[in-house]
DNA sequence: AATTCGTGGTG
DNA sequence: TCACCAAGAAT
């Protein structure tokens, strides 16, 4: 029963805690995932746009919308001057558009307030709009090499399955897991760069959620979920509502103003099974429009849903008329 | 503390 | 097939 690290940890922990490091260190110098936002050459503002853009998003989908981004908007007064429609269709279909305002946001707050550059702090960070706990000591640990808790889904996983037995963590962050990761985290900053990197890449490609890899893993023997006999998880998860909600026809009207070239008219995003398309309707326009319009939601949540876009900023109304802003 | 906020791949 | 899941933040 592997005691948690928390004040005085015994020799036994130690020496166990230190050939954990090592091992998940070495395993990620030669399994590691080449990224380009982890190259040398990478700015500290592809670190940034990285960090927003994989928020709740996997890697796969990130990786061609960061190189197009990158060499769109090199730097934060690049995107500050963006107009906001062009970022909202560069963002494309990463999800949670919500995050490309507030990046365009903290780009613009960059520019006003930090001289251009990205902050290497982890307050000033925070303060910057879409920067929550975990990306500001994310950004801040990975782009300047500071000593930061870095504390993510994956880290979570592998702090509760390798030192507290347990299946999963639980559903949100508690303050024993975050004394937890303190306790963990070596005091040379090199040192706790690497710990929060290699431990996240664990969790990404080995410790996985749904049927992790124990058998590649770097230090399976010293895991107290396995001691424990891999004992299932506490708390079932709590799905992801979806269909017939809001955010179901969110995403179908920003399908339809993301691939319109000109304002759309605001009833046929709301009018229930219109199928007449607009005269001259272009190709890319027709289909998201389709998709949105068989969908079996009440016209009251479609307003609903475009009303919400407009109040957040991620779309504008003219007359009747519904465009990207910017 | 519990919800809300997109999108698409997958076990 | 269909929940679950993916480098969370804001309220």
């Amino acid at each position: 029963m592997p005691s948690p690290h928390i004040a005085d940890p015994s020799p036994q922990d130690a020496q166990r805690l230190a050939q954990i490091r090592d091992r998940i260190a070495a395993w990620y110098a030669s399994d590691g995932r080449d990224l380009p936002w982890r190259c040398p050459e990478r700015t500290p503002w592809g670190v940034l746009v990285s960090e927003i853009m994989l928020q709740q998003t996997p890697v796969v989908r990130v990786l061609p919308r960061w190189l197009d981004w990158m060499r769109r908007w090199p730097s934060p007064a690049d995107l500050a001057e963006a107009p906001t429609a062009d970022v909202l269709r560069a963002w494309d279909r990463l999800g949670y558009p919500r995050r490309a305002l507030r990046l365009q946001a903290a780009a613009q707050a960059i520019v006003a307030d930090h001289g251009g550059r990205v902050p290497r702090e982890h307050d000033q960070l925070l303060a910057l709009p879409g920067i929550g706990s975990y990306t500001a000591a994310a950004v801040s640990a990975f782009a300047f090499g500071e000593r930061q808790c870095v504390i993510d889904t994956n880290i979570r996983r592998v702090h509760a399955r390798l030192f507290s037995g347990k299946g999963l963590p639980s559903r949100s962050l508690t303050a024993a897991e975050t004394r937890l990761a303190r306790s963990l985290l070596p005091e040379q900053r090199a040192a706790s760069v690497v710990w929060n990197q290699s431990v996240m890449e664990l969790g990404a490609l080995i410790c996985t959620a749904r049927s992790p890899r124990c058998d590649q893993c770097p230090v399976q023997d010293l895991c107290a979920w396995i001691a424990a006999g891999r004992p299932e998880p506490e708390e079932a998860p709590r799905g992801q509502s979806w269909k017939g909600t809001d955010r179901q026809v969110r995403g179908a009207v920003m399908a339809v103003l993301r691939a319109a070239d000109q304002p759309v008219p605001e009833s046929w995003l709301t009018r229930d099974r219109q199928v007449t398309l607009p005269r001259g309707a272009s190709a890319d326009l027709a289909r998201p429009l389709e998709a949105l319009l068989t969908l079996e939601s009440p016209v009251e949540q479609r307003q609903r849903a475009v009303d919400g876009l407009v109040s957040d900023g991620l779309a504008h109304r003219r007359g009747d008329r519904i465009a990207l802003p910017g």
